[in-house]
DNA sequence: ACCTGAACACCGTTCAAGT
DNA sequence: ACCTGAACACCGTTCAAGT
């Protein structure tokens, strides 16, 4: 007797929708269903614990049928991922502050932020569980990134495009997250919360990028 | 007919130590073929295409049999990455220069430059694949790498232990290469070499330090 | 002491067949 | 149009049994 297991854990919308959806799938919207399922293990187990077998039971659906949806067990993977990108995008867009130098620390902390609350997911966008060349909509949403971050760079002076010095501040970040996941931080900076820790390195590079304005600056009227 | 594929593909030290190895390991190195076989593996098509049993088969036993040596696939995993930090760790210690500030840019681009050199291996060695808190050997040797940072860092001027200033130097390294792994760099970088989006990145950081080096010492000495 | 073979409980993916 | 069931070729891990 195998058990289904979690077959009968998730009942989602107990009121709503059901016009003729009820113990079939048939008219309902499987693919959001797989989904939801696929993230609620994702965010309680990880990335490599999400198999296509156990979200289509999760789904009550054979195993074969998410393939009417997703070509691949990746594919669905990478359209979380997509949605995660989404989520991150609106939280930086969100960032606002009308000093430059305090909105560019803002972005940072909101960055790790995310990565912090939703660890799974944000190895699941940037780790090497999906090969990302076979989804461009994951790099276009990454890139949305990138924009977020030279808008704040160049109202903090740094001459526009700026696109050097926004991959800079977002390695910087980036690397913050990444090792914070790793638990490569706390037990380093002592008491210090990590948000402390991201304030400070924004601040260093932000300072860096102030002596570069102003050295830029001194030449270019000097010459 | 399953072809044992990749039974035949290696056969390393063809005249040395061949005692009474010669075609069973009963008396050979079955963990260090072991290690061997998946390391191919790892470089040629990433840690997830790593199976126990295609690496068991490589070198010439049973499935069963590397659990005599490895308690699962993931300590042979942690194995490698471990062999990968020693090899990092390395690579950081040789890069020195007379002037501070040179040897900060060096140790990034020997960073990055390791990322780039075993990509798969970087990614094993800092990805989600191995739960880390498992393995203690692993955490140890990346501090090791923070130690080095900080020596750097020191000798930049930032007041001892540097440790924040280290995490943040790390940080911004750690980012480039990850960013640099996924293809989000070259992009945006234009013609620009990696390796130069990794200078002009540690230099304003560099630049952002002395900043707050000066500043403090002027408040020190003013009050 | 070290390795094998069979077994168990899983996978991803494909495909004919059902409704 | 959408889903099922069986099938294929894999996995990791355990364990009695062999030498």
């Amino acid at each position: 007797m195998p058990a289904p297991k979690t077959a009968a854990t998730r009942r989602p919308k107990p009121k709503t929708a059901r016009k003729q959806a009820a113990a079939s799938y048939h008219h309902g919207d499987l693919p959001a269903a797989l989904r939801g399922a696929a993230e609620s293990i994702l965010l309680a187990r990880g990335a490599a614990d999400v198999s296509l077998r156990e979200v289509a039971r999760a789904a009550g659906v054979s195993h074969a049928a998410p393939y009417r949806h997703f070509a691949s067990r990746e594919a669905l993977l990478a359209s979380l991922a997509a949605a995660g990108f989404e989520r991150l995008k609106a939280t930086l867009v969100a960032c606002a502050s009308r000093q430059p130098r305090e909105r560019l620390i803002r972005l940072g902390e909101a960055y790790v932020g995310f990565a912090i609350a939703e660890p799974a997911m944000f190895r699941l966008m940037f780790g090497p569980e999906l090969a990302k060349p076979a989804f461009p909509e994951l790099k276009a949403a990454a890139d949305q990134t990138l924009a977020v971050l030279r808008d704040a760079l160049v109202a903090l002076g740094a001459s526009p495009p700026a696109t050097g010095e926004a991959i800079s501040a977002w390695a910087l970040v980036h690397g913050l997250a990444e090792l914070i996941l790793d638990d490569r931080i706390e037990e380093h900076a002592g008491s210090e919360a990590p948000m402390l820790t991201v304030r400070r390195a924004v601040e260093i590079f932000a300072d860096g990028l102030a002596a570069r304005v102003t050295r830029d600056a001194g030449k270019s009227s000097k010459r």
